[in-house]
DNA sequence: CTGTTAGCGCTTTCAT
DNA sequence: ATGAAAGCGCTAACAG
């Protein structure tokens, strides 16, 4: 960061100092100078303190474009994330790492994307094992699957590859950098924009998307989401002014979720409000629009293509979205500058929590990727 | 932007294909190759379509780090802001500004920036002249009393210097490109979190803040908002469930402000909301703080350093924020990428309404700006 | 330990 | 109209 605590004016005048530049002053060659920038030794101390203290007065960056040519090397990274279809969120988070591709290919950097089944722990573990064959210098990933993760990535760091998560983070690990969302945070969030302005003894249902075998979807950024939610109630003691109702659907039982989500209804006459966790709450739009059921406050998460419909048309009243573009884009760009330019990264990046209505829905673009 | 429609797997194999690669496969030299493509003329035909039809099949892109290091010319940006104090909307602009700066000194291009008084039509118009006298190669500024920036753009036009907006647009003027927000919108959004959940009948206080002279203070932008805000009562016919009350505080007239609004409380017993369409909501926040009122629900623009404290106490209710910093690293980089790399640029730009609460300010890093 | 040298990919003279 | 050559600032291999 510059130091913007003083901001101060440039003057057009500065020349740029090379290394040349400071090899004249130090009475060495560019190659000593060199050796001293890079640490890379065999230089004479007093030639070496005679170099720092010359780079040091004069503040010498080296040129980076110079830099990124004279370096030969080719870095290869590989990106690991779940299977994405066209509109959904890990969808988004590759159109970052697109974009950021494009960025960094300058700096002989060249990505592969490895996609697992979010599903299946066997198809991450069969990923991860080819990720490792392919031998790359940086690697970007969405840590599903934690004991999987922590065997990856305990081979990374024994082989010294630099990796960074998107989405969600695995503590305890030292990553390069984490880009993604304060979970809790957002659930806390969703929890004012429901309740702010519900009148009280509603009820509320809280739905959650479970697989075959009764175990709940989604990552840990589900629960936490959920936890959040609760948090609030808990702070401003509104367990009693709400009815909540936990609503359990499965992911591939279309029929059964509708005869369970009318059984519901049936049950719950002042139903005013309707939670998601996940990304999927335009299934119970679509439950809720083909019954013309109005009145309803649905909350969602992620800017999936036909949440964004729902939006839009009125029948979701928020959706907040965490920039997968941005995680994607930043996580590799995070990597490419470490191994092109050796630059650190801060560990733990938060992405903002964006509160979607329909009245901002228009103008979210996030640029420069929705750029078209 | 990629083509993120088919993201395909890049195979670590595409090794890039040089200018010397073409010269080869078009039996010419380098030079020639180079010739055609920045149509410097002095081609015979046939090589040049030859050369053209290789550089489309193998969809050539030069190296743009070779392509900086081999150009010596240096770029001079200027920069024309308002004068900023520390922690106000225009000091982020420029840190913004600054950020972009470190990125694009690599590139050769470097910024001077000058900062008018914005009350100032003369200070605008005596650096307008500094300005021109620098000979900048490109010019980003934030469009301040219009007949004055149409005198200016009308010269940078004449001299072909590219130069772009933020903070506000001026139509029908051609810009290189314009960050900013979509006003009206804000208003609108503005209006929803206001009234969403406001008891009926309730007083809405509407404070505009006036200059010596009765002049309202704010770009346009501010008139804007106000517009998206009423638009959205009319929308809803809400126009008789409120009653709005105007009022007018003077910049520089700390007691009599004081005295007003004692005054305006005084004669409305329900105010239930205050909304300011610039960013001093913190001065309604003091007045409020001062005489222990609750039970307000205030909402201003822009994260100034109070703003930000008062949101997270709990007195104001909510910001709306647009993106300062990004607008001004974005409105920079334009500048840098079209002067170094001839990349184009979006004209048109808008950032998204940022919509923060208590609840989601502590999250709301606009990374890599607010990095630390 | 240190200087020299040959590039990286592109631009830009300067001859031819 | 075109090719050859020098050089941008930095790195890395080699020679001393």
């Amino acid at each position: 960061m510059p130091d913007t605590n003083e901001i101060k004016k440039t003057t057009f005048s500065d020349d740029k100092v090379r290394i040349k530049d400071i090899a004249v002053l130090a009475n060495v060659s560019a190659g000593t100078v060199d050796r001293v920038i890079h640490n890379r030794g065999g230089v004479a101390p007093d030639s070496k303190k005679r170099i720092e203290d010359i780079l040091q007065e004069l503040n010498f960056k080296p040129n980076r474009m110079a830099r990124v040519l004279a370096i030969k090397k080719d870095y290869k990274l590989v990106v690991l994330l779940p299977e994405a279809a066209q509109g959904d969120y890990w969808w988004d988070i590759i159109k970052g790492i697109k974009r950021a591709e494009e960025e960094v290919s300058d700096y002989r950097v060249k990505t592969e994307v490895l996609q697992f089944n979010q599903y299946s722990m066997e198809s991450f573990a069969t990923l991860a094992q080819r990720l490792l064959d392919l031998t790359p210098d940086g690697v970007l990933m969405a840590p599903f699957f934690r004991r999987e993760v922590l065997k990856l990535t305990k081979e990374l760091e024994e082989r010294n590859i630099p990796f960074v998560f998107v989405d969600s983070n695995v503590e305890s690990v030292n990553c390069l950098a984490y880009y993604g969302q304060q979970s809790h945070q957002s659930g806390y969030v969703a929890a004012k924009i429901m309740l702010g302005n519900l009148e009280k003894s509603s009820t509320i249902l809280l739905v959650h998307m479970m697989r075959e075998g009764g175990e709940a979807i989604g990552s840990n950024q589900t629960a936490k989401r959920e936890e959040g939610f609760l948090a609030y109630i808990e702070k401003y003691s509104l367990e009693l002014s709400y009815q909540l109702v936990r609503v359990n659907l499965h992911a591939e039982d279309e029929s059964g979720n509708e005869a369970h989500l009318e059984e519901i209804f049936r049950q719950h006459q002042n139903i005013r409000g309707i939670i998601m966790f996940n990304s999927r709450i335009y299934r119970i739009a679509d439950f809720l629009e083909k019954r013309k059921i109005k009145n309803i406050r649905l909350i969602g998460y992620d800017l999936l293509e036909r949440n964004v419909q729902y939006l839009k048309s009125g029948v979701i009243e928020c959706l907040i979205a965490q920039r997968p573009q941005l995680q994607g884009y930043y996580g590799l760009t995070a990597l490419a500058r470490r191994l092109a330019f050796h630059q650190p990264s801060k560990p733990v990046c938060y992405m903002p929590i964006d509160i979607l209505f329909k009245e901002n829905i228009n103008d979210y673009k996030v640029y420069p990727f929705d750029v078209d």
